[in-house]
DNA sequence: AGCCAGGCTGACG
DNA sequence: CGTCAGCATGGC
């Protein structure tokens, strides 16, 4: 990996194991929207909107000062050698079969105040109502960007959720959600620092955001890893319950304990390699197919 | 038309 | 400690 800023434009060359498309819409960030070229994609990091494509093992970033190249390049965690991680589930015979679907997923460095106020709208909910509850949040209370011709939003400062109503979440569909949200932004804004959770071991980390109203077990663990550095954290939710009774326990029911043990097994990059499970199992629609079939036949 | 979704809360054992 | 009904909403 190199980098070279050429204008206004970050040019990072020598990136492999990376696939810009899938990293955006694999349900990790829920605000990358494809630019209307087709190909590139629009999104605002940290305030800043950008324009990101990606040619080959080229990824271009537009536009960047020389202040925020590192900050890119972090956010699209390109300073990991991803390569080490895709051989370790490629020798693992329980994961190999993973790769082929979810080859070239990273996990982003988001925005840890984004990716709590997310993934407590992610409960219970599905990928595509997500970023639509998003995106309105945004339109609602976010700094408006226009940018490339378009009209962008940033993602809500703290106290900018905080100074809404639970009726004013409803009315964006946030659901029996918008209670948590609110609660959760105003401690924010009030000073909870976030960031004080990335030096934290991972349990003490999960300990303190399941203190916050809508966050359990998976929340924390997504906000975790996907902004906190936290890459052994392992979100367990429904797919990869699935994926993990199919690949680990040979389709016998297992419990979360056993689980959360397995995934320890995996070592400090368990989050990530998690992220390939999850791309896996979505991608084959795993446990689908048996769920129709015990299904009752339909009356005439 | 139902079932499902990147689960959590609060109540109750 | 573990279990579990109930939960808003809309995609498919």
């Amino acid at each position: 990996m190199e980098y070279e800023i050429s204008g206004n434009m970050l040019v990072i060359g020598g990136v492999k194991n990376f696939d810009l498309a899938k990293c955006c819409s694999c349900g990790q960030a829920f605000r990358w929207k494809l630019y209307r070229d087709g190909e590139s994609r629009l999104g605002v990091i940290r305030g800043r909107p950008v324009l990101a494509k990606q040619i080959g093992e080229t990824l271009k970033i537009y536009p960047c000062s020389e202040a925020d190249a590192a900050l890119f390049i972090n956010y699209f965690d390109l300073k990991r050698d991803y390569a080490e991680i895709e051989k370790l589930i490629l020798s693992d015979d329980r994961l190999s079969v993973c790769l082929p679907a979810a080859s070239g997923i990273r996990v982003f460095n988001q925005e840890p105040f984004e990716a709590l106020i997310t993934f407590i709208i992610s409960a219970n909910n599905n990928i595509k109502r997500i970023a639509g509850i998003v995106d309105r949040l945004c339109r609602r209370c976010g700094e408006e960007k226009k940018f490339m011709g378009e009209t962008l939003y940033a993602f809500p400062k703290p106290s900018k959720i905080a100074e809404l109503s639970v009726d004013d979440l409803v009315e964006i569909g946030a659901g029996y959600r918008a209670p948590y949200i609110l609660d959760t932004a105003k401690r924010v804004a009030d000073g909870y620092d976030l960031e004080s959770l990335r030096t934290l071991s991972l349990s003490e980390a999960r300990k303190a955001l399941m203190n916050f109203l809508g966050v359990g077990p998976k929340v924390a663990d997504c906000t975790l890893l996907f902004s906190l550095g936290h890459t052994d954290a392992f979100p367990i939710d429904v797919w990869i319950g699935r994926a993990m009774k199919e690949l680990f326990f040979e389709s016998n029911p297992a419990g979360r304990a056993e689980m959360r043990k397995a995934a320890e097994d995996l070592g400090k990059f368990s989050g990530i390699v998690q992220q390939y499970i999850f791309y896996y199992a979505r991608e084959v629609n795993l446990g689908k197919t048996e769920r129709a079939k015990i299904k009752p036949l339909k009356k005439p």
